[in-house]
RNA sequence: GCCGAAGUGGCGGAACUGGCAGACGCGCGCGACUCAAAAUCGCGUUCCUUCGGGAGUGUGGGUUCGAUUCCCACCUUCGGCACCA
């Protein structure tokens, strides 16, 4: 009897051989072509979740198949470790938020460990450590030296239950709720830290040396949300200016009313005594309105006239001046010129509260317009009318006529405007890096001194639920002198979003260990930039787009080369509970890898997300189809011991001769296939590999040198998704430690050739035959058999063919 | 509402540039081994059928000798954005 696989009993010894080996460990060699592979790192939350294993075990394979393939891969892993979810756990179970996240730390490690990915542990970076942080300070004050980080006074969203302030991004839902504990966001107002992100707007959204996935491109296009128009300056009758951002300059003449943001500075001042208390308890409403859940889609336009008037500035027409909700304080400049015959918006507005409309477009195919009697707006672009000295002017010129127009008499610029923000970077939380900075009562605002950082974290801190840094209350963290002045002086309080550790995390794996700068130039050189990113499409909009917009920044201060941190991007897909549900503890369908790899072995649990989903796709998970690759393994293991020391006989050449094929036809899929990570096609042909192995071992073929070379192929191939029966089994046929260090075996075109091929018959488009025919044979020769088969002339009956299609080495197709 | 992705057997999924739809598995059925069961191995498994064949990749149309693949319209599901001036 052959002793059974039993993958518990080999795969932590070969994980802990490898790591004392040192394996992975990637050193610069100038000889091999370099390859960095990054998998997102994890925060330190305290599990791996299934999740994390179908995002890295499959990536993981594909590094390890490009080392065979010859590359100097570097595949490094480390921690995301700061953050709000350690000081709700200090909160909540009255422990330190370093005690639970280096628990945590210890935990993962053993759980990364038991994946047998070919980490390099040596280049393991954890951004709470103070050799860390101590740099991610250091990115700080490079970018306030380079007037990229300010501070504003700014309405800030802010949860209650969090106690902190959110970037916009971190707000979700319609009901604009905490993106990590679902409370709903109310307003604050606090002096923030900004990054000018928006420098950036324009390079960020060219992506043309960057193969990325279409949808995270556009994802990231939308966020950034850049549209071209002009700003246009009116002015109050007091003369107040009020800018408008609009992307229809050529419909200024249209201009009939303005409306404002309810928060606009201007409103004070231009409502006029008589409207006082309307506006004001309209402003009250819209205000609560954003601290209580909005309310679903209220189609219905509301507003209040202010009282005041505006003039516009092409005209000279006195306009009334409105505040109304549906003009954003946040995007462009809060106010707005509405335009009621070309803006479905403005237009509803209009008639609701009766105000003139005045069409000054007339888009072809229109005869005329009257403002009285237009029922909807007309957004096209069209000939302009009632323009004044621009009437009659073409759709084709009209935005760059009107432009020219504006700048003439000073009223007006060309403009670009965006959706995307500044990044607000400042938390008002203990567990991150300290925002390096001081203020003096003389000097202002002054940076710590390089060479004083890291500034580090107190350990003995006390937890308040006020809302405010914990920082702020410790009895002396917060005491300093000035840099300057050395004056007494105070520390900034406030700490560093997290997605500025996980920014740069990247280039700390280049030399965890260096002490001179934030990375070992030589290493940089040689490394990046990262060839190969994977992780969560749900990053797209954050992470992807302010590492980015890193090291572009970087790049312009002279601390990085390139353009692009990252060169490729792959999403996978997610894996759901077997309910079909996103896992969560609550629900009670979290799968959990320990004890799928107690069950199973890694291995298994490896293989089984690569074959049972399409990767970018993931799925629910499914108990029952695992079995499909626990057997595949089994086979594969008496296969290759039962026949290890099997003595050729007769060799059947043509049993030989298809192994052979297989064998290269498989080389062929499989390499394909894992470049392009399409993993299920890579284990299926490897299960179908197996089972043509078997037939052959059926045969009597056993330990002829064709079956050796499939099989000895067939174990190489598992080496990247399957490492540990790979390397065991490599080790019981008798060949040399370590299989991972085996080249990749050299594919052969001409033995992957079939020599017959099976030829479809079709008439009129119908299958109706199928013949075997020498794969080079001639079109003419394959037409004459397709026509003489029987079955084509029983479905041709009398008829003359008309047409023969061949596609060569395909089908035949007569068409009668 | 707008933008994007996806709809293939009982299930997960295959099908490279328009050329055998359902590879590889799961499940299920039958059989072998067994006193029996599990495990293992073998065979079968899209649907309908008068056993000739017919239908079939969300629905309806189109292009083509030929469409899961290309085009048009629609339906459903999922994701993103949401009064963006």
């Amino acid at each position: 009897m052959t002793e059974r696989y039993q993958p518990g009993q080999i795969e932590k010894q070969w994980q802990d051989r490898w790591e004392k080996d040192q394996l992975y460990e990637a050193v610069i060699d100038p000889d091999r072509p370099k390859f960095y592979f990054l998998t997102m790192l994890p925060y330190t939350s305290g599990d791996m979740h299934i999740g994390h294993w179908f995002a890295m075990t499959p990536s993981d394979a594909r590094a390890r198949f490009l080392r065979m393939k010859g590359y100097n891969v570097m595949y490094p892993i480390g921690f995301d470790a700061f953050g709000l979810p350690a000081e709700n756990a200090a909160i909540d179970r009255n422990i330190h938020p370093k005690e639970w996240t280096y628990k945590n730390i210890e935990n993962m490690q053993r759980q990364l460990r038991s994946m047998g990915a070919m980490w390099d542990w040596s280049r393991e970076a954890v951004s709470s450590d103070p050799e860390y942080y101590h740099w991610t300070q250091w990115f700080f004050l490079q970018l306030l030296k380079n007037d990229l980080a300010y501070r504003k006074m700014s309405p800030v969203d802010w949860c209650p239950h969090c106690n902190t302030t959110l970037a916009r991004e971190q707000v979700i839902g319609d009901n604009r709720v905490c993106e990590r504990c679902k409370t709903p966001v109310i307003k604050k107002n606090l002096e923030q830290w900004f990054f000018r992100i928006t420098n950036y707007a324009d390079e960020l959204l060219d992506f043309s040396s960057l193969d990325w996935p279409e949808t995270v491109k556009l994802l990231q296009t939308n966020w950034i949300g850049r549209s071209e128009g002009a700003r246009v300056i009116f002015k109050t009758e007091a003369g107040d200016p009020i800018e408008v951002f609009t992307t229809r300059p050529d419909t200024l003449w249209g201009a009939t009313f303005m409306v404002l943001a309810p928060e606009h500075p201007l409103v004070e001042k231009l409502t006029t005594p008589e409207q006082y208390d309307q506006v004001h308890d309209y402003i009250h409403a819209a205000t609560r309105q954003t601290d209580i859940e909005r309310e679903a889609l209220d189609k219905e336009k509301t507003g209040v006239f202010t009282g005041g008037y505006a003039v516009n500035p092409v005209n000279d027409e006195r306009i009334p001046v409105w505040i109304a909700d549906y003009v954003l304080m946040t995007y462009g400049t809060g106010a707005i010129m509405a335009v009621p015959a070309h803006d479905q918006r403005d237009f509803e507005f209009a008639r609701k509260f009766e105000l003139d409309v005045v069409p000054v477009i007339l888009p072809e195919g229109v005869e005329s317009l009257d403002g009285q009697t237009m029922t909807e707006a007309l957004p096209e672009y069209g000939e302009m009318i009632n323009s004044g000295v621009l009437t009659g002017t073409p759709a084709t010129e009209a935005f760059e006529k009107t432009n020219i127009y504006l700048e003439e008499k000073g009223s007006g610029t060309f403009a670009i405007n965006y959706r995307l923000h500044d990044w607000l970077i400042s938390r008002q939380r203990y567990w991150g890096a300290p925002i390096p900075v001081v203020y003096c009562q003389t000097c202002g605002i002054v940076p710590v001194q390089e060479d004083e950082l890291p500034v580090e974290l107190p350990d003995d801190i006390e937890w308040r639920p006020t809302g405010e840094s914990p920082l702020k209350f410790h009895p002396t963290w917060k005491n300093t002198n000035c840099p300057e002045c050395d004056e007494p002086a105070v520390r900034e309080t406030d700490t560093m979003d997290t997605f500025m550790c996980s920014s740069w995390y990247h280039l700390r794996y280049l030399s965890p260990e260096y002490d001179k700068g934030a990375f070992d130039p030589k290493e940089f050189e040689y490394w990046m930039p990262v060839d190969t990113y994977t992780g969560g499409v749900e990053h797209a909009t954050m992470h992807l787009i302010y590492t980015r917009f890193f090291h572009k920044a970087l790049r312009d201060f002279g601390v990085v080369k390139g353009d692009e941190p990252m060169l490729q991007l792959r999403n996978q897909g997610q894996i759901l509970g077997p309910d079909g549900q996103r896992m969560s503890k609550s629900r009670g369908n979290v799968i959990d890898p320990d004890e799928q790899v107690g069950l199973y072995g890694a291995d298994a649990v490896r293989a089984y997300l690569m074959f049972g989903y399409r990767w970018s796709d993931g799925g629910a998970w499914n108990p029952e189809n695992i079995q499909g690759v626990v057997r595949w393994l089994s086979r594969v293991w008496t296969l290759v011991l039962e026949t290890r020391n099997a003595k050729p006989g007769k060799v059947n050449a043509e049993v030989e001769r298809a192994l052979l094929r297989k064998t290269h036809q498989t080389l062929k899929q499989v390499a394909h296939d894992l470049n392009h990570f399409e993993f299920n096609t890579v284990i299926s042909a490897l299960m179908e590999f197996n089972n043509q192995i078997a037939a052959a071992r059926d045969a009597g073929q056993a330990g002829t040198e064709a079956f050796e070379q499939a099989v000895e192929a067939l174990l190489l191939m598992m080496a990247p998704p399957t490492p540990h029966i790979a390397e065991e089994l490599w080790a019981r046929a008798g060949k040399a430690y370590s299989i991972h260090n085996q080249p990749w075996p050299s594919f052969d075109p001409e033995l992957a050739k079939e020599d017959e091929v099976i030829l479809v018959v079709q008439v009129n488009g119908k299958v109706r035959d199928r013949i075997s025919v020498p794969a080079d044979i001639s079109d003419d020769k394959a037409r004459e058999l397709a026509v003489a088969s029987e079955a084509a002339q029983r479905f041709m009956g009398e008829k003359e063919p008309r047409e023969v299609i061949v596609v060569p080495g395909r089908l035949v197709n007569i068409v009668v």
